[in-house]
Parts: C-alpha cells; structure tokens; sequence
DNA sequence: CAGTGGTCTAGACCACGCC
DNA sequence: GCGTGGTCTAGACCACTGG
C-alpha cells in the first residue's frame, strides 16, 4: 500500500483515501457485513502497512459517511439499516407535534411489470427491463398519511417472488437478502394534486394538494437502486430539511 | 489555553474545541470580518500556544460547518455569504430540467408591523414585539414562481426603515449592515392551496397546489435570525434534498 | 522560491467500556 | 487492568499559489 501513489501530479490519490476505497471495497464485497466489529485501528495499521494516523482518517471520513459506526472504548462497526437510523437520516415527514416516530405500513399489491420511461431513466435500466412494483400506504400516528410506489430492477432483485412478506423497512430487506448497502439518496419535491386513486388510499378528496416526493436511492458503489414516490397528506405533519 | 482544562470527567472539553469555541467568538465579535484571510496554521499555534495538528482539527471542523474556507497555497478565509455559496448551500429549488441558477426578485412591500404569533414563536420574540416584513416575488428562468415573506425582529434590524433598496442577497445585506451571520437554517415544507393573494401573486390559478417552505435561520450563536415563508409553484421546478 | 494548507508518521496520554 | 477509540504533540515531506 506504501507505494501505489506513483507522487505525480496526474491521478495523485491520499493515502488515506486509498485506504477507505480499499476498506469499502470489503463492504460491497460482503467481506465486512452490517453491525460487525471491524478489526482497530493498530492492527488494520500493521495489516494494511500504514500509520495508525493515516487509518484514523480514512475510518472518520467513513464515519462521517454514515458507513461506520465507532465507539470509544469498544470499537469500529459496520453500519446497520437499522430502525433508528434509517428514521434519523432518510426519514424526514415528522409530524407538526411531535418528534418524529417510525410509520407503518400495509401493502396494497406488488408485482413485476415492464419498466416505464421514469423507472428506466431513475434506475439506468435498458430498454424492455422488468421492474418489481409495491405499493404501500404507510400511517403516521394510526392516521393514512403516505401513499408509495416503490419500483426495484428485477434483474438485480432476483428472486423477489420468493418472498412471503414485505417488510416496513425495506433498506435492511435489501441489506439481508441482496446484501446492497443504500449509502446516499436524493429527493425531489413539488406539491401536487391528489388523483382520484390518491385521494380514495388516503382518504381524501381528490385535488387535495400533496407533498409528492420522488427518491432514487443509491448503493456503495453509486448505482441507483429504488425509486421511489411518496404523495404526502401534509395537514397534520411536514417535511423537515436541514440546511447546514 | 494549555491548561483551561480540569481533566476531571465532568465538564471536560477537547483542547480544538475551546480553540474552536475562541476562534467563532472573533468571527462573532466582527474581530474577522467576511473574505478576510486569517492568520496561517502556524501563526494561530504560536499565539495561542498549542500545537499546529490541534488548530488544524479546530479549523477543519469550522470548513466543515462552512463557516471558513481553506485554499492550499493561499490560506484560510472566513467564509462569504456570496452567491454561488448561496446559491449552493441555502438556495433548494431548482428548475427540473437545467442546473440551478441564482432567481431575481422584485420587492412588493416592506413595513414594520406587530409580530403575529408564528413570527413570535419562531424569532423567540416578547409579547408585543415588533418586526419587519418583507413581500417579494422570485422569478425562475424569467417567469414567477415564489412568493416570499420574511420577517427580521425589528429590534435587532435597527436602522431596517434607513434601506433605500432591499437586495436580492438578503444574507449578504444582513452581514454588511448588520455583522449577522447566517449559520444553518431549518425548513418545514408543506403542500398547500394557492390562496387568492398568492394566485394573483404567482399567475395562477386559485386552489394551485403549492410547495410551503418555512425557513428558520439561525445565526453564529444559534439564535433565530429571520423567519421566511415561500409559496412556490412547482410545475417546472422541484425542491431537491440530499440525503447523506 | 517562499509560504500556505494537505498528508503522513510516530509516540504519548486521556476517556470510555468491559471484565 | 486492558484494549478501544479520541486527543495532542512534533516533525517531515508533498502539492499548490503567488511573486
């Protein structure tokens, strides 16, 4: 690891960073799996034949990335899609009271469908691709608030028919059962109003404004994995962004 | 500063931090000014007696909090609330087919009135406080597409009624007239019906369903700064959120 | 070429969690 | 008490900027 930076000014990576796009590559590999105790700080130093220092700054900026999680006195670990931080970090309708409190969800129907003109451009699918389609209406504080359709490539997903049920939190399915991490996600916002179709799941009248959000979620690698489109009641909750 | 620290467990704070927390107070206190370059690493060591690592820790966190900018060659200056920053950092809708541009606005009316409830919840302000509110219309790609309304504690802005013209760059203005820094902000977004003002306001149809955008602001000290409210049509923009 | 921030190293000590 | 991550230091060298 030494000497992979050949010191010109054409193509010069940091150390540090050489070393993180090393440590990822075991996290997409399945090497490191979610909520494993990786090996500290001394002995990646001594394996990888860096300084400590030098390992000390790849694993903070994997941190920072949400990718680990390091606890003082006990260690470094691989991240979870677990229900808090999922509700934490992609989770952002919070109702206008409270703080924010883990939604339901019941599934209306999911099958596999041709991809359309939005599910082929989000996802980078080729022209014919098959997608799985699940709709699901999802309840904030027992009340229909969100309707979403969630649209996943079938060649990536194989084996999707197999499964008995769907889960509410989707990220750790994907983790457990396909072993993709979703690192990143953008979301796209505009109020629209609600179809009838909208308007009958959540229990509202048709041209009722609605907050519509559009997310492609991203795995380690940057690929798209999920779209997703949620149309949002937002009498009684909001959409809250931090702006730092 | 070598020895500021009890070392007992309570109350015990990192050496970079009290270095952070001195440094913001200069940059609270106006002693920096916007765009000005501030001492080198090395200086800051000297003059402040521990280590050149530990004021680059302090002055790494502060980039990050993009409240300086650091230039390898160059130095360290404290960061501007210039446009392209703007534009990047606080500016969240952009037109769903470019990349996003800096919109123009045209102030309707500004006047010092009695601060209604929201505006006293959100400013922190007393019973019978007063403020300035600002109406104004953005246009996006030359056509209408925000109403804002701002409110600023007028105790706070004085001097607001001297302004001979109010410019596009609020937070620029509030930093030159007013040594206030904007620091972070925190938005509620809801889909709502345009009402008869906003209609006429934005050229569209009354009932429109449109994106609210509640923005708190929130200077160095974390007091709240300015409260805006935008009304936004969304037919040819989106509201663009990334999630890390 | 001098000065700045950026990287890398080596070693010491501290706070924390667990046994 | 031991091992972990977190802080702090000191010093070297690299990459970038500007004169």
């Amino acid at each position: 690891m030494a000497d992979t930076n050949t010191r010109t000014t054409f193509g010069y990576r940091p150390l540090y960073i050489q070393v993180k796009d090393s440590l990822i590559r075991r996290l997409i590999d399945g090497a490191w799996q979610p909520g494993q105790l990786i090996p500290s700080e001394m002995e990646l130093a001594r394996a990888m034949g860096v300084s400590q220092g030098t390992i000390r700054k790849a694993l903070d900026v994997m941190t920072a990335e949400n990718l680990l999680v390091r606890r003082q006195g006990r260690g470094t670990y691989v991240a979870e899609p677990a229900e808090s931080r999922i509700l934490f970090q992609y989770f952002r309708i919070v109702p206008d009271s409270d703080e924010a409190s883990f939604p339901d969800s019941s599934i209306l129907r999911w099958s596999r469908e041709k991809a359309n003109g939005a599910e082929r451009e989000s996802l980078a699918l080729p022209k014919g691709a098959a997608v799985w389609r699940i709709a699901r209406i999802r309840n904030l504080g027992g009340v229909p608030a969100i309707a979403e359709t969630i649209s996943l490539s079938a060649a990536r997903f194989t084996g999707f028919e197999a499964l008995v049920s769907i889960p509410n939190n989707l990220y750790r399915l994907y983790s457990e059962n396909w072993r993709i991490t979703i690192a990143r996600a953008r979301e796209k916002l505009k109020a629209v109003a609600a179809s009838k179709s909208d308007a009958g799941a959540l229990g509202c009248a048709e041209g009722t404004p609605l907050l519509r959000v559009v997310r492609v979620a991203f795995d380690l690698e940057g690929n798209p994995v999920e779209l997703r489109v949620s149309r949002c009641l937002t009498d009684q909750a909001h959409y809250l962004s931090e702006l730092k």
